[in-house]
DNA sequence: CTTAAAACCAAACGATTGTTTAGATATAAG
DNA sequence: CTTATATCTAAACAATCGTTTGGTTTTAAG
């Protein structure tokens, strides 16, 4: 006995991450997010509460996405070459519609201050775990690997991983490319 | 014929790059910054034009900071060993005063979006020239790389560099112990 | 000692921030 | 068709943003 949401959250959801992917969360205010989200601010207060509300979402449809792209890598048999292949993959993803933005959670990891909502910072170690996690799966595939070497190198390129993305923001693909061969040589 | 300024501009500028360092940009306020420097907001305009003034002066003054830094580096003739102490002396300066605040040229690259300042802008280019040609110099001291070779490894320790900037912010001593071991496997 | 210039403080500026509210509109159940 | 309820638009909220201004205080030259 009411009316109907003219919008599907999911969708509305997806510009918003656009949004904050593109200008960071402080810059990203709610005037533009009514604009790009092509709803009134009351509906999306209705919807996500309030501004960190959006953020918070927007950041796990980012999750999402991120998941997506690495589905290929979880279901490689390649070893290090699809980890390679991911690195590569992930540059084009993160400039898919226009120009480079890096990856949303290095972004935020790299602007929260101290005093940083909690939720965030949940939601970025969820997402770094969760990498870490894949990239271990993969080098694991190696049997003359040792445990030890198998965690160091996990490590070694999840960091590779965030400089990858503030480096997509600054420097040219010739640049991106030797700095990826250069990371592979280790691994 | 007229008062003295109860202050020095570098000294005040000091204590403003220190706060967005921590807090980054946007975060920043006229308000914190009056607090930060202990002068009035009015002395704050009078010195520095607004807060993009300030802003600019704090990326100088950092720039500077990291100069003394890098003239271990620049005096030394240890070569690629030199570049890998610089990596930890970074390391340090990052989290001097008190927690990891990364590198706050690259938050800045991080956190600008399409339409950011030339001004600032022109800052970043600087810095990064700056510190790819010392890179460079040192590699240089090795006879047997060839210019690509250099050109490139430059390119591969300056786009490190950003990386370890954000991982600063996020992992452990020994994440940061092994990154930094891997990195050097290739120079 | 007077006087002019610069630095100080505090108050206020309009604009914009994130958020809330009031009233009109649409929809589905009874 | 009536009625209840959720969604819509648009206006207003207090708070804060970066910035400016007016009046007071300090200083140094004449």
């Amino acid at each position: 006995m009411a009316r109907k949401k003219e919008y599907i959250e999911e969708e509305v959801i997806e510009k918003a991450m656009n949004l904050f992917w593109r200008n960071g969360y402080q810059t990203t205010s709610m005037q533009m997010l009514e604009k790009e989200m092509g709803i009134n601010k009351f509906s999306i207060y209705a919807s996500f509460g309030n501004k960190n509300g959006v953020f918070i979402e927007s950041l796990k449809c980012y999750n999402q996405k991120l998941n997506q792209l690495m589905s290929k890598l979880k279901a490689s048999s390649n070893g290090i070459s699809g980890i390679k292949e991911y690195f590569y993959d992930f540059i084009e993803f993160s400039k898919e519609t226009e120009i480079a933005k890096g990856c949303l959670i290095t972004n935020t990891a790299n602007e929260i201050g101290e005093g940083a909502d909690q939720k965030i910072k949940d939601v970025l170690t969820n997402f770094t775990d969760n990498v870490r996690n894949v990239f271990s799966d993969i080098l694991k595939q190696d049997k003359t690997k040792n445990r030890d070497v198998i965690e160091h190198q996990a490590d070694y390129l999840l960091i590779a991983m965030f400089g990858l993305s503030s480096a997509t923001r600054i420097f040219n693909q010739t640049q991106l490319d030797n700095y990826i061969d250069n990371i592979f040589k280790n691994v």
